[in-house]
DNA sequence: ATTGGCACTCGGGCAAGGGGAGTGCCAGTG
DNA sequence: CACTGGCACTCCCCTTGCCCGAGTGCCAAT
């Protein structure tokens, strides 16, 4: 009972600070919850929380607020993922069914997830690594330069173009990008190294450089240090907490226009909803927001991340639901092509 | 002399604002301007800078700050466009220089422009309609589903999957991108329509409806509705211009995410670099910022833009110069292929 | 264990006041 | 006639002081 009690009073405490933004009073507590207790119990179970790291004071006569650790707390014991509405439901299954293409899928994903959770999202193109080769496409801008075309069954489309060390006929184009699909395709791309070596060792003296340079090409269009793509948006929805965060808002803004540092925070999604509160997260910059991630899939494979970052204030059950719904909606649409 | 001064009293108050953002007062510029003038002087000048609308006073006794009509004014008639130093201009070549493709141009271009000129860059995608086709790939997913790939001279990829009315074999679509690639190769994007609409007549019945599908996707992805792109970065510069903004930057933001605010910001560029203050912006909520723009070219025509936006209290010349040094770089590029 | 009561603390809002920056105007000067 | 120095005036803004109230911790009582 006693512990229990303690509990819903720190949930009492996220759900009103979140809600209002204000530091939460004991008296406050009493009557929007019914807990059927007095103010000055409320007290007594607020200094042990205090005590005890979920809850702090700002200053000496004020409410409390929950600290990160709080959070923890709520989003571990307290919450569940609460359900969409059949609203919201449909609403992204509408949203999302119009696209086009890859490039349309994640650029209304990314603006979908913004509008729901009113955050920063994110959202990760489908790795390469974990995609199979679906056509390559060989195509001679010049006697000497090719433009190198990769299509993956996510949807996803590489191009390069190749300044050859020596120029090529059609005919020899032709003949590469046939022995080029029929060694690629329904490959990984991961394994497209072990894959194309061979070609590189079977192709006649004269012919060597230019395949080498193809294949080069090629590996290097699928290394896991380049391929990642990440789109985001929401950004204004930042400014409307402009106060929440303990400095400006400059460095985080700063921050998430950095590919790498988006790559670090999504890099460990899996099929579960992951949440980052506050100095958990792995950017310094980004300490003072929270992070909802999920993954999304092709098939059984995880192959990239969506997620929202906003103030650790957030709504988190909220959030985890809209975050949750898109990345299946995602599967959803890559599992149809 | 008379009105050379007052056009010097003019400049000295945008100078020294842009770099103070603090309202100029006649003391100061009798300071840090050598006009040969005492300070009373200046002050009747700027009585009458302001009567002609050039300047304001904030309140009743403060300095004065230019109007975006002042800013006009020094724009048109005080300020040339400053030289980039010959670090600025290899910074530039240097960080252009590593991109492996379009989207890795575009990338770093926002990058590099946001950084030179510490505000919100923007810059647009080659214009598929200025664009000639330079190869069609289909792909067949499955039976009845199709990948287009159109590739354009200046480096765009398109892609659209196509469902098709009824299931096609892999000679079928063979035959029919060969005679897509007949009559499309070389022509520009925009008349895509003419040039295919007789292979649609000239199909057997039976195919009719398929090939019907391919011309009609390939048509819509040529579209100058949809085919328009725009990336924006240093967002976060906006933050550091917080209050400069009469209002607050969420506005700001939101504007900035629309494509279709940004396409009306960029759509009527040429190869001069245009600049909008304040007011004359056609987008409301961008009015109390300015836009410096161009645009660049492939060959004689120019085929997007590139441009920044930022508070109306900017370095014109030095933005003006960032933006056109871009530009010529942009362009380059783009005949280099 | 819970409660009502009470003294205490501290932040924020409001008003008053002074300093200072900047102005407009005017009479005086080369 | 254009320019200058001087002067009175205005108004922003910073500082100070004050009060109010929300919220707390503690304690004695149940």
């Amino acid at each position: 009972m006693l512990e229990d009690r303690r509990l819903a009073v720190l949930r009492a405490i996220v759900e009103d600070y979140v809600s209002t933004r204000e530091p939460v009073g004991s008296k406050a507590i009493v009557e929007r919850h019914a807990l059927g207790v007095s103010s000055a119990t409320i007290r007594n179970d607020m200094a042990f929380l205090e005590e005890e790291g979920y809850i702090a004071q700002p200053h000496t006569s004020a409410g409390r607020i929950p600290t990160d650790f709080g959070y923890r707390a709520f989003v571990d014991r307290l919450s569940g993922v609460k359900p969409l509405s059949s609203a919201e439901r449909r609403a992204i299954s509408d949203f999302l069914a119009g696209a086009v293409d890859l490039d349309d899928v994640m650029a209304r994903s990314v603006r979908l997830l913004a509008q729901l959770t009113r955050q920063v999202a994110l959202v990760q193109y489908p790795s390469l690594v974990q995609s199979t080769v679906l056509h390559i496409e060989l195509v001679r801008l010049s006697e000497s330069r090719l433009l190198l075309v990769l299509i993956a069954d996510t949807g996803r489309v590489e191009q390069r173009s190749i300044d050859l060390p020596a120029p090529m006929t059609e005919d020899e184009v032709t003949s590469l990008r046939a022995r080029l699909v029929a060694s690629a395709i329904g490959e990984r791309c991961s394994d497209l190294g072990d894959q194309l070596t061979p070609l590189v060792d079977a192709a006649t003296p004269e012919s060597r450089p230019a395949v080498a340079a193809v294949v080069a090409s090629l590996i290097e269009a699928t290394a896991d240090t380049v391929e990642q793509r990440i789109v985001l948006g929401g950004t204004a929805n930042l400014a409307r907490y402009r106060d929440s965060f303990s400095i400006s808002l400059e460095p985080v803004l700063e921050a998430l226009e950095e590919q790498v540092v988006l790559l670090r925070l999504l890099g460990e999604v899996s099929g579960e909803v992951t949440v980052r509160i506050g100095h958990e997260n792995p950017v310094e910059d980004l300490q003072g927001t929270s992070l909802v991630a999920t993954g999304y899939s092709r098939g059984d494979s995880v192959v990239a991340g969506v997620g929202v970052v906003g103030p650790t204030h957030m709504d988190y059950p909220g959030t985890m639901a809209s975050v949750r719904a898109v990345a299946q909606y995602l599967s959803q649409i890559l599992d149809e092509n």
